[in-house]
DNA sequence: AACTATTTATAAGA
DNA sequence: TTCTTATAAATAGTT
C-alpha cells in the first residue's frame, strides 16, 4: 500500500518480511484500539509471529474477553458430541481417561442428556437433588464439581 | 480518515457509530488476514459489539490460537493467585462455591504449592500417589478429576 | 450501498 | 531499527 502495490502472499524475504510484521502488527493494534474506542466495541487481538513469539492487545481485561468468546462458542457446538471432553491428550494417562470418563458418564446419566443443555435453573435444581439426595460426602463433591464445571463451561 | 479527520473518541451518533462499526471492523479483518498471509503469522481477532453481538477472525484453529495463548499467558501469572479459581459468579450458588473451594484446597494441600505449576510428570507421580494411597473409591475420584483439570487447564 | 475527497497506512529506499 | 516519501488503501461524510 505504499511505494507499490504487493500481492498478498507470504513474503519470502525474512528481512522484509520481519519489518512488515513490526509495521502492519503495529498499524493494527492501532486500528484495533480505534475501533474499540469509536464504536465502543470490546475487542481482543492474538498474534504469533512465524517464530512463536505472542504479541497481543485487548481493549479490557483479556481475560474478560475470552472468557465472554467460549461463552458464545460453546452455543454452537454439535450436540452429538459428548458434553465433557476430558480425555487427556498424553497416552501415559490412560488410566486416568478411564476413570475420568466413567465419572463423566456418572452425571450424564443423572439428567439423561447432555449436560450443555443444562440451563442455570437445572442447574441449581441439580444441586438441590445432590444435597438431598447423596450420602456419601465424597461422591458428592465429585458430583459437585461436575456441576460448577459445567456452568463454568456454559 | 477521509472526508475529514476525526477524534478517536466514542462516536454519539447512534446510526454513525454503527455504520463506523460495520466499515473499521471490515477493515480490521481484512488487516489482520493480510497480515497473517504475508508474514505467517497466527492470528486471532474477536470482536464483541457495544450491543454483545460476537464477530470472530482467526487465520487458523481459534480454539488452537487460544489454547496456545493461554500457555502463554499460564507462565506470566502471580504466585499468590489461587491456581483453582472455581468461584461460580452466580451468587446463588453460595453452597457449591464454598463446597468447591473445600475441594480446592484439598488438592493444592497435597503438593503444597500452586497446581499450575505441576510438570506433566509431577501429575503423573501424583496419579500413582492417588492410585497407592487413597483407598476410598470416591475420594480418588475427586482427586483423579482435579488432577486432569490442572492437566487440562496447563 | 455507492461515491469521493481526504486521511492514513505502508513499501521501498536511505 | 527508524525516518522519509510516494503511493495504495481505508474511510468520513455525503448521496
Amino acid at each position: 500500500m505504499a511505494r507499490e502495490k504487493i500481492q498478498i502472499r507470504k513474503i519470502d524475504n525474512a528481512t522484509a518480511r520481519q519489518v512488515t510484521f513490526s509495521k502492519r502488527r503495529r498499524g493494527l493494534f492501532k486500528k484495533a484500539e480505534e475501533l474499540s474506542i469509536l464504536c465502543d466495541a470490546d475487542i481482543a487481538l492474538i498474534i504469533f509471529s512465524a517464530t512463536g513469539k505472542l504479541f497481543e492487545y485487548s481493549s479490557s481485561s483479556m481475560k474478560e474477553i475470552l472468557r465472554r468468546h467460549s461463552t458464545h462458542s460453546k452455543n454452537q457446538k454439535k450436540p452429538e458430541e459428548p458434553s465433557l471432553k476430558l480425555h487427556l491428550e498424553n497416552s501415559n494417562y490412560t488410566s486416568l481417561n478411564k476413570q475420568i470418563e466413567e465419572a463423566s458418564q456418572e452425571l450424564r446419566h443423572m439428567k439423561g442428556e447432555d449436560i450443555q443443555s443444562f440451563t442455570l435453573e437445572e442447574l441449581q435444581q441439580l444441586e438441590k437433588n445432590l444435597k438431598a439426595g447423596l450420602s456419601r460426602v465424597q461422591e458428592q463433591k465429585v458430583l459437585l464439581f461436575f456441576v460448577s464445571c459445567a456452568i463454568i463451561m456454559t
